[in-house]
DNA sequence: ATGCCTTTGTGAACGCGTGCACAAAGATTG
DNA sequence: CAATCTTTGTGCACGCGTTCACAAAGGCAT
């Protein structure tokens, strides 16, 4: 989700669980790696290992898809490549546009693994016209003028959204009513979009800012440790204040902080 | 998603459950940007809107925090900017290096969100002698043989690994050894590291598997529906098939397929 | 053919996350 | 001060996802 996400609750597609879908990715990975190294079979406890996840957990996602392993033995592990292949809609090719060909857009269209699992990348649009014509990874910046054109001459479904946050509702809007149902979203926005539409969005502040939060609370957690009488570790604490608090109307009426308000740096 | 993600179960971290922290920063930025117009206060059912979530959710996700709201009101825009920023650890300053400066590691560089929210980019790594001295971003790149030193004497508790996939696990443990705590993690790859040590991967690949089963649940649907008789309407069906099945084994062993198996594009 | 050993597939229990619905709280108005 | 209206905070129920644990299934050796 990428991390983060936009879950649409969706009807439970084809009975296949969401979590379940999200790690099919990551056992196909894993199972391509045994493929190049042409291992035959793997059980299910080795496979979950490569990929990070539990082995009953494993079992039951592809349990979803069908009976594919052999007790005793395991599954095969070409068999079950091509398995989720189609399952994931990987054994077509899907033509892919990226918009906004900045810094983002560029190190995308310049990526690899785009083409490595059957996504193509299809066009690349940007809307400042000093772009146009400009040569990236190989293709020609096309202007954002054609965007409609693009998408309907190539049969585009999935978008990818690399312009600055401001743009991105009006990018997706056009997008859609181009005839692309589902976005990958880069800028830092909410997307609103239609029913059917999919959003997913990837999102390098949030997750920062998630990391962050469990490292103040490891801090607070070591520190409370080592008042209590542990030698303080090297742990990389953290520079200086750099937020104010606010001190505003609201402030007088509050009622109580979760735990007596850790000591959190309160200059003024 | 993005992402995709590598929860660690964690323990229910000072109570705040782990899917309202991922939601945390979603509010904080409806929250900034009302800020930024001035807004006094907000309704849980305006901000609610503007995150994209459930007013209900967001309600129950603040009373993790305390209580911070005005019956009759809603909440103060300002103060509740100061608490999330708090209770995410923003109000202190982040230190963080990234390592690999390829097409996305030097994209990273130059993004200008990262400083926006406390985190400083307080080094540039990476692995090739030739990169070594040049200018990305305004900073100079310095050598993974510095690595170490770099982390102790910035005090870093985050890092940012964009190496090759191949690179990535060795790269996380020598950030790990040299005390960094967090990490996010943009190659194709399971990381193992050690008790205490959080991860969250952004995964380009995975998410557009993910939006490429669904789109092609649709076009199934859509199928389906124009069977039963409904007008076609233009939904850009991808091109051609691309994985011939793999015949294998175990394909005769095979028990049945989830439902009579669709008519996936089989060649061979 | 028989028995043993390995590994799958899944029933069942549990915990987390979500969303409804409403009582309580406070603001506001008369 | 009392009545009314708005919006919060949360108890509760439900469904999804995870994990345990084990019977059934199949391979393999004897
Ligand atoms: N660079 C990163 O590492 C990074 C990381 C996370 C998120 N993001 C987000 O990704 C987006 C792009 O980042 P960037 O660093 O590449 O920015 P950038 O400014 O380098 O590139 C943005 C590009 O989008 C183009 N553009 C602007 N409006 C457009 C429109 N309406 N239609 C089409 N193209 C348009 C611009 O011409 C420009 O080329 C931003 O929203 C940013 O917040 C970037
Ligand atoms: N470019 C993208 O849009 C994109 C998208 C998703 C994921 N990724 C992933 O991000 C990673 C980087 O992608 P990229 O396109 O920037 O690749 P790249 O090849 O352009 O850059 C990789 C950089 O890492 C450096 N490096 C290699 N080994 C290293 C080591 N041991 N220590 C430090 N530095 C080392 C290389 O010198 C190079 O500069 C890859 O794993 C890729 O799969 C990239």
């Amino acid at each position: 989700m990428a991390t983060g996400r936009t879950h649409r609750p969706a009807t439970r597609s084809r009975g296949i669980p969401e979590a379940t879908v999200a790690r099919l990715p990551l056992y196909l990975r894993a199972l391509t790696a045994l493929s190049e190294r042409s291992v035959p079979t793997v059980s299910s406890e080795e496979l979950a290992a490569a990929a990070g996840v539990n082995s009953a957990k494993l079992r039951k996602d592809f349990s979803y898809l069908g009976s594919y392993g052999t007790r005793g033995v395991g599954y095969d592990v070409e068999y079950l490549v091509y398995q989720i292949s189609r399952e994931l809609g990987l054994t077509q090719d899907w033509p892919v546009v990226i918009v906004g060909i900045g810094n983002l857009g560029a190190a995308l269209a310049n990526y690899g693994g785009f083409s490595a699992r059957g996504f193509r990348v299809a066009a690349l649009i940007d809307a400042d016209p000093a772009m146009a014509g400009k040569p990236v990874a190989g293709m020609s910046v096309q202007h954002t003028d054609d965007l409609e054109k693009i998408i309907e001459e190539n049969g585009v479904s999935i978008g990818v959204i690399a312009t600055p946050a401001g743009a991105a509702q009006q990018v997706s809007e056009r997008l859609i009513a181009a005839g692309v149902t589902s976005i990958l979203n880069f800028a830092p926005t909410v997307l609103s979009v239609p029913e059917g539409v999919d959003v997913r969005k990837v999102d390098l502040s949030i997750e920062l800012q998630i990391l962050a939060f469990h490292e103040q609370r490891k801090a607070g957690e070591e520190a409370a440790a080592a008042a209590a009488g542990g030698s303080s570790v090297g742990g990389a604490a953290p520079a200086a204040a750099v937020v104010p608090p606010a001190g505003r109307s609201a402030a007088e009426t509050r009622k109580g902080g979760p735990e007596g308000d850790v000591p959190a740096v309160m200059p003024a």
